[in-house]
DNA sequence: TTCTATGATTGTGC
DNA sequence: GCACAATCATAGAA
């Protein structure tokens, strides 16, 4: 029997699906690959999306049936043709070819399952590359704590990576948004200075009056070194 | 419909 | 790996 399905030829079609599973993060060992790395990159969160890693699993277990049900299935029908050679002659390669033919019609169903599975994940493909085409814009709280941290740290403003995580958490967003959008915000406030000067002015202003408030205790923000008449000066 | 603002992506340099 | 610069694509205002 092994034998029998050993010597059989690869389906072209099939051996396509294979190493398009392989590739897509799907078949082979568990990893953050193709359109799952994907998804996962959009996400930040790290590892699968549950999209990505819910195919994968459906993949796997229904192999699993796949592979279980051949199995009992071939041996089901050795197992007749075993109990037919007492009362006609069953030659070994009656019982080959038996198998041949059954591993060749299960084949069509294994080329279904992997079939729809690559349809699936090209399906979250496109649904992944089309939440990258919708922009949103950030809400007015998450942009006025971003600024207010920029403007406050006009000296440098760059983040460490606490900070980012700390940013991100105030405005429900990823830290890679929060890098982009300090390296947004850095390149256009150097380009245009004057532009960006009123909205300076503003969290300056928000800065002072926030540290007029705190005035009992001297040692809190302001402490971040802006200074209105520097705005112009750094970068 | 056009224009501007803005979040995201890509290529490059360090 | 991070920052910068250029660019793209879209949202939202005019």
């Amino acid at each position: 029997m092994r034998n029998a399905q050993e010597e059989e030829p690869q389906d072209p079609q099939l051996v396509r699906l294979d190493n398009m599973l392989l590739a897509e993060g799907v078949a082979g060992p568990e990893k953050g690959g193709g359109a799952a790395a994907a998804v996962s990159a959009a996400t930040s969160s790290g590892g699968m999306s549950p999209d990505s890693s819910q195919i994968r699993n459906i993949y796997h277990t229904e192999l699993e049936k796949y592979e279980q049900a051949c199995s009992e299935f071939t041996t089901h029908v050795v197992n007749l043709l075993r109990e037919q050679s007492r009362t006609r002659p069953v030659s070994p390669r009656e019982i080959e070819r038996m198998v041949a033919i059954i591993h060749r019609k299960f084949s069509s169903i294994q080329t279904q399952l992997k079939q729809s599975t690559c349809e699936a994940v090209m399906i979250l493909r496109s649904r992944f590359l089309d939440a990258r085409r919708k922009r949103r814009n950030f809400s007015k709280q998450a942009t006025e704590v971003l600024n207010e941290y920029f403007y406050s740290h006009l000296s440098n403003p760059y983040p460490s990576e606490e900070a980012k995580e700390e940013l991100a958490k105030q405005c429900g967003i990823t830290v890679s948004q929060v890098s982009n959008w300090f390296g947004n915000k850095r390149i256009r406030y150097k380009k245009n200075i004057g532009k960006f000067q009123e909205e300076a002015n503003i969290y300056a202003m928000k800065t002072a009056m926030g540290a007029t408030q705190n005035e009992d205790s001297p040692h809190t923000p302001n402490s971040t070194g802006y200074n209105c008449n520097t705005v112009a000066s750094v970068l």
